[in-house]
DNA sequence: GCCGAAAATGGTAGCGCTAACATGTAAGCG
DNA sequence: CGCTTACATGTTAGCGCTACCATTTTCGGC
């Protein structure tokens, strides 16, 4: 092992090895211009150019023009992997979600992202397809890439990714249902108490028997409160909780038409339907007219989530309403005053429901 | 957990000198292993274990056995942002897409992240807000992460946006519309087709005069195409384009209902509508359900989408079926391919679409 | 046992940026 | 007019990894 050669002059990595031979046609990728290019040019430090991008203020007025003029005319962008490295920032915000397809998720992302933006950070999007396991390979991988803060759909978690959150000291929002104990933030509102709020009122109504059409609860806490709150709300009304009454699906409209399907087909007495999500809600509406029962004269239906159809539905949609969007926002909001050193005051947010009362139910 | 600002409270940058005098207690927050870690645990270079981590076949077995051990021992995760910057290869692909709250979008968006996660590419998805301009300024954020690739909606971009990727020289991916010189690459369909064959069947059918609902075209060469595509199918009957007959509105039901009302207060004896979208339809079949009139009887609706619901309400749907996750899926196939140095054959794919004729028109 | 080729492993210089500290320089004051 | 103070700017040393090349070890064939 002797140094002798390896101290040899070697090529250089610069991106000027691209350039290829002396004399040959000007080059037609000139390298991106980076720090050190904008500050020679302007006859100033690094340092200076890099104040001049992150905090003005701090640099006098003149130099500040003559830099930001080199700037816009090498057209530099700052090299944000390069920063991120060396500021321990990446300026990265994850989200691991279920699915894409689905309106109250894409939602709360479209308010996560709009909250985000603006402060400067982006969202790395990941989908999990309710597998924890999956949401855990995840994890890894955006950690792997430093992300500063990162949002979680629902507040069930492996082991390893809890551990691997609370290593990694990052702000956790997990969100779309609430909790007592976050691993570090929640925003959300209560799936029990939404799902046993809206089966009181069937039950009110004297409907009986009443069903349940639902998501498949695996690696779905979402799913599994709002099951538990239908329970509930059905002995507290000293009934009986029918295994035959409740059908668990896939979460669309044609498995809802399916499930009604089923239902029905097992339990032709069924009186009323609480159906956790109102995409499985219309597709059972839209069974139930095919086969000409009246809503809600034969069968009372009731949905979760108040997604844009269920208010234009005839008849339209007896459902819960959440404040999506503004789920998504406020997680963004406390991602980023904590990442701006500002405290958050709530670490558990309850952003609420309400039901929404209309002609199906 | 209070991580509050364990970020910030950093007076030194270097983990080692964080421990203290040898003898002070162990520390609480080990900091991060890194491949020098590794390495001297298994008593084998630095390079040994990058080698271990992204090309076993190059290294003994015996060596990566011991070389794995401690990588299981220790829990090191890569750090992804320190091998972006020294291969200069981030393995992040960008997505800008005008809103996340779109079926056709989150469908194929939900493909394009489940073709490039397994090949070890994350996803940064940006929204644009239908503007072309914000897309600029994402896009240019993007760029400045090192993105290895990129999804843009459309076709259409501002020559900022343009220019910025062509010098970047990275594989780009336009989607949802075709054309025949894009940017680098393309997957979609024809809109103007489309919209044109679907007319057509409405004017086979002779329904007169049909009128057309859509969206807003700024900035959105998808609407924009579906509106000329009606166009030019009516003129091909030789009848006139009527001003009138056309309603421009924001893309969700509700809009679509209250277009559906608009036109049939300008236009009573409109006859048969082409929504630009099913969520318009939708919107525009209830209202004239609430208004009495009878479908296709009175009037006839036709959509465009194909979304779950086209094929639930009563009556059905007549369509236009385009393959959404497929067109996302082969979009990230198509950056991962090129992406692995595999040249691609067609730069421009024609996903096709289908008329779904059902009982709405 | 020697040789050459192939396989296995290692050393080093950055990637482009920022934190921390150092220095220079102008303003303020008795 | 020297001395403090605040402001403006510069210097240095990495962040954790990979590319490039160099070196060492192994091994089949003669």
């Amino acid at each position: 092992m002797s140094n002798e050669h390896a101290r040899r002059a070697r090529p250089v990595r610069h991106g000027l090895r691209l350039l290829g031979p002396i004399g040959a046609k000007p080059l037609a990728l000139p390298r991106r211009a980076r720090l050190a290019d904008v500050a020679s040019a302007a006859g100033v430090s690094t340092m200076t150019v890099a104040r001049v991008l992150r905090d003005p203020a701090k640099v006098a007025a003149s130099t500040r023009a003559r830099v930001e003029q080199v700037i816009r005319e090498t057209g530099y962008t700052p090299d944000l992997t390069a920063r991120g490295l060396a500021s321990n920032r990446s300026g990265l915000i994850a989200a691991v979600i279920p699915v894409l397809t689905n309106s109250l998720i894409a939602e709360i992302m479209q308010g996560l992202t709009d909250a985000l933006v603006p402060q400067g950070f982006h969202l790395l999007l990941g989908a999990s397809g309710f597998s924890v396991a999956e949401e855990e390979v995840l994890v890894r991988a955006f950690l792997s890439r430093r992300i500063d803060g990162i949002y979680l759909s629902g507040v069930e978690h492996s082991g390893g990714t809890v551990q691997m959150l609370r290593r990694a000291g990052i702000p956790v929002v997990e969100g779309g249902n609430i909790t007592a104990s976050p691993i570090d933030m929640v925003v959300g509102f209560s799936n029990v108490e939404a799902a046993r709020a809206i089966t009181r009122h069937l039950v009110v109504k004297a409907y009986t028997p009443i069903a349940y059409i639902g998501a498949f609860p695996k690696d779905n806490d979402r799913a599994r409160d709002r099951r538990d709150g239908y329970e509930r709300a059905i002995r507290a009304a000293r009934r009986r909780v029918e295994a035959d009454l409740c059908v668990e699906t896939t979460l669309d409209i044609d498995s809802g038409a399916r499930a009604m399907a089923t239902l029905l087909g097992r339990r032709p007495d069924v009186r009323a339907v609480f159906c956790s999500a109102d995409a499985l809600a219309v597709g059972a509406l839209y069974e139930c007219q095919r086969r000409g029962l009246a809503i809600p004269g034969d069968i009372a239906i009731a949905g979760f989530d108040d997604i844009p159809i269920a208010g234009q539905v005839v008849p339209a949609l007896t459902t819960i309403r959440v404040p999506r969007y503004e789920i998504g926002q406020k997680a963004g909001k406390m991602l980023c005053d904590r990442l701006a050193g500002r405290s958050v005051r709530r670490r558990i947010v309850d952003a609420g429901f309400e039901i929404v009362p209309r002609a199906s139910a």
